[in-house]
DNA sequence: ATAGTAACAAACTAGGTGGTCGGTTTATAT
DNA sequence: ATATAAACCGACCACCTAGTTTGTTACTAT
């Protein structure tokens, strides 16, 4: 095989199991011999393609975690649609991932982000990095709404897209163990209620 | 000094100051060490005191957390007031201990759910017992909210509390880093326009 | 005064942790 | 075929962890 493929083959497997045991483990309580274990590879395949431990995760949250925000949180809502349906189908389909058990990376972010709040200045940086691309985008597609008017023009698009992520990343937290399937109900209606209170006044059609 | 008074002194103190680094460091990143430095005690004096790590951890969640909760989150909402103004106040004041920097309950018991989450059931059950605890009030001020004339009596309280602690417990990990201040304005803001949808439609008064 | 015991101290165990390093395999270029 | 370097192995190190054990105070009831 070629050597540049077997490499790239090897660090991607690394990455993806590293990931998936972090997400459920939790960083600090994953040890690299857990991740190796699991791939049948030695301390030594992992520290000739890594530098460390927290080297190795910030790429994870690079090459991994925010693409996969970028493409499962970012890309569906940038149409010139109705920007609450693009949203609300966007959240709704991220939280049946969750309902399946699934990795859903919104809420992998908001993990991480509370486990290295205060621990990992440097981890929490590319974190925050993330979160940050994720709210920029909100707050466009918002400002898309309002220009094309679904959206009331009083309202405040940077704070509705800071509403509208820390709504989710507290759902998914509170979906962990009670009833995630009724809790998301409950959930996605109330997201409509609130987008009926921001949604443009048709003066007299 | 009288013996139990010492006792109770000396647990009370670990107890204190145990939240206090499981909160800034995390549960699995805190050695029993750490905290019996801080307090110039020894390994024969925690064990004397408690069985281990995981039960001290419990009681913590039980004499502290649970208690906290209850006072902070849950008595300020419990009057026969406009629940808007009761569940806005008692946000308020908790997001302006976050800005901060201070301890928030709320928040503290969000944070131990997720590091907890698939990694300790016996911990986690504890955890969401307060948090099904904070729930059900919740619920209950907004049934009396309906009662009394202020909310909407088509409104689902139960989607409605969900919403508010999720809502809650989000903005919280997103305050831990950037311009708190900002986010807590902004959010408290939002919180107001998702009440204004909810809120009892006055007929022609 | 003294016996008993609560409340600690301190050294220890057994098992992990991230990280290192000398050596071995495997693929590729010549 | 052979040289070379990439990819990987696995023993090892220093350190840290929760938890145990054995001793030493200091108070307190009698």
């Amino acid at each position: 095989m070629n050597k540049n493929l077997k490499r790239m083959a090897t660090m991607q497997n690394m990455q993806k199991t590293g990931l998936e045991l972090f997400y459920t483990k939790g960083y600090y309580n994953t040890s690299i011999d857990d991740i190796l274990k699991e791939l049948s590879l030695s301390k030594g395949a992992f520290y000739y393609h890594f530098s460390s431990k927290e080297d190795f995760f910030i790429e994870i949250v690079q090459n991994l975690l925010a693409r996969k925000v970028y493409s499962l949180l970012i890309e569906p809502i940038e149409g010139h649609e109705n920007p609450f349906e693009l949203i609300t189908n966007c959240f709704e389909d991220a939280l049946e991932t969750a309902v399946h058990n699934e990795m859903d990376f919104g809420f992998i972010l908001g993990n991480f982000i509370s486990e290295f709040n205060g621990r990992n200045p440097k981890i929490m940086k590319h974190l925050n990095d993330v979160l940050k691309i994720w709210e920029v985008n909100l707050v466009s597609t918002l400002q898309r709404g309002k220009f094309n008017g679904y959206i009331d023009r009083h309202t405040d698009s940077e704070a509705v897209a800071v509403f509208l992520i820390s709504s989710f990343l507290g759902i998914r937290t509170m979906m962990v163990e009670t009833a995630p399937s009724a809790l998301k109900y409950r959930f996605m209606h109330q997201i409509k209620v609130y987008f009926k209170a921001i949604e443009a006044k048709k003066e007299n059609v």
